[in-house]
RNA sequence: CGGGGCGUGGUGUAACGGCUAACAUUCCUGAUUUGGGAUCAGGCGACUCCGGGUUCGAAUCCCGGCGCCCCGACCA
């Protein structure tokens, strides 16, 4: 795409009402708008990074057997009640409204019950599991206070996966293939290596949940990380006797400050049972599914990535969700190399606007495309092109095919 | 929800209770320039968050809202 065409603009400054670096880069760069506390829109180049951080954790999901859905954000308060978590006391979060003949309605903050309620429908014997649904949906909370720019707001898009086993084995099986599938998608979106799976508190149906966390300062959880083992434990279940039931030494742990990028834990019959949802099993009697949860917030995981790869100059997006491959800048007209890139299917930003030079590097800076090429008379005349690493800053002069060639 | 801070052109800032609310940037015109946010000239753009009050006079002081940020609490 033509920047010159591109609606938003850089700003030169970031921002007075944010503080958190990924809110100041991003909306400073054009990625996003805020549009009041905790509430933001994704522009152009943002939401071109949404969409490849969409479709790495579809694809994962998919590998996984899961089925993809969409659901409703207006939720039907009796299927809540069933499951006592209509009450603000139990949940107090909410965000509830009404039809105009005043009947109250939800605004969907997650989907245990809907989901369950609507298997009811299609769940029948044994041999309809074990069922794997996920949809990437907004949720809404009406959370106390919105913080740390596009990392905790009230709406924000979410990949929801349910699994639904016979056994507690079957459901133990499948939990560890999502956490193996979680790994690769942090890796797979550039913060593999700054990412733990953390033992967090349980709640009612296990003694722990397993988050994944990634080290940034900006992050509101603390863990222990054991390097050696590659796992952690949450500051929140930090006591002597979870250390030794997870076989961790005190001495070797370091703390840390992260950012929860993902979430999984085990609901047990809890929602299953609530919403009626019954499987015929082998002998003719009825059971209820034992159900598993696992969560990735979308903004948030943009986010962290701002926050963790940038660098004083700007953004540094990983190759595999940033909003373009490269980043064409032309000190002069550069239109045949941006055709001819195009055509080979390279996602080119070609920046073509009538602007200095010094213009057109600190934008490039602050918008972090990996690969940079510059075109100019100078390098056009001895047949070269440049390319800048945006990570490493490395630069090389090569010809037109070596760099086709290279990029391929 | 408790505590703290802050609300001034699109953005970032300034202005003693007193002149037509200033500067920079963005944007528009034109000239000049083209390897790190170039230069010059001209121009557009503000009910100073809202509502009251004090005062001869309020962006400035007082009261009440609303909004935004931070700390804490909360975060199956």
């Amino acid at each position: 795409m033509k920047q010159s065409q591109l609606f938003t603009k850089t700003r030169r400054e970031a921002p007075s009402d944010e503080v958190s670096k990924n809110a100041r880069l991003l909306i400073r760069a054009g990625f996003i708008h805020k549009e009041m506390a905790g509430v933001y829109t994704y522009l152009p180049l943002g939401f071109r990074v949404l969409k490849k951080i969409e479709n790495i954790i579809r694809e994962e999901m998919n590998a996984l057997g899961a089925q993809e859905i969409f659901m409703t954000t207006l939720q039907d308060p009796a299927i809540w009640i069933a499951s006592g978590r209509w009450d603000d006391k139990m949940v107090d979060n909410w965000f509830k409204t009404k039809l105009k003949n005043g009947n109250e309605l939800g605004i969907a903050n997650t989907h245990e019950e809907p989901l369950a309620k609507l298997l009811t429908n299609n769940v029948n014997s044994y041999k309809d599991l074990p069922l794997y649904v996920y949809q990437i949906q907004n949720k809404f909370r009406n959370e106390l206070r919105a913080k740390s720019g596009i990392m905790r707001g009230r709406e924000f898009l979410m990949k929801d996966l349910y699994s639904f086993s016979r056994t507690e084995e079957e459901h133990k099986e499948f939990y560890e293939k999502v956490a193996e599938a979680y790994k690769r998608i942090f890796e797979r979106i550039g913060i593999g290596d700054k990412t733990y799976r953390t033992f967090a508190s349980g709640g009612i149906f296990s003694k722990f949940s397993d988050e994944f966390q990634t080290l940034s300062e900006a992050g509101e959880d603390t863990i222990y990380i054991d390097e050696k083992k590659k796992i952690a434990i949450n500051k929140e279940v930090y006591t002597d006797s979870a250390l030794a039931e997870l076989e961790l030494d005190k001495n070797t742990l370091i703390e840390k400050k992260t950012i929860e990028v993902g979430n999984i834990f085990p609901l047990g019959v809890k929602y299953s049972e609530a919403e009626g949802l019954l499987y015929k099993d082998a002998n003719g009697s009825n059971k209820p599914p034992i159900m598993g949860s696992y969560g990735i917030g979308l903004g948030r995981l943009m986010g962290a990535v701002a926050e963790v790869l940038s660098d004083d100059s700007g953004l540094v997006w990983p190759k595999s969700i940033s909003p373009f491959k490269l980043h064409l800048i032309g000190l002069t007209d550069a239109s045949e190399i941006y055709e001819k890139l195009k055509k080979k299917g390279f996602e080119v930003l070609y920046d073509d606007r009538d602007t200095s030079a010094g213009e057109k590097f600190a934008d490039s800076d602050l918008i972090g495309i990996p690969y940079r090429i510059v075109i100019s008379k100078r390098n056009i005349s001895a047949g070269k092109v440049e390319l800048i690493e945006r990570a490493t800053n490395k630069t090389e002069e090569i010809s037109e095919d070596e760099l086709i060639k290279k990029l391929s």
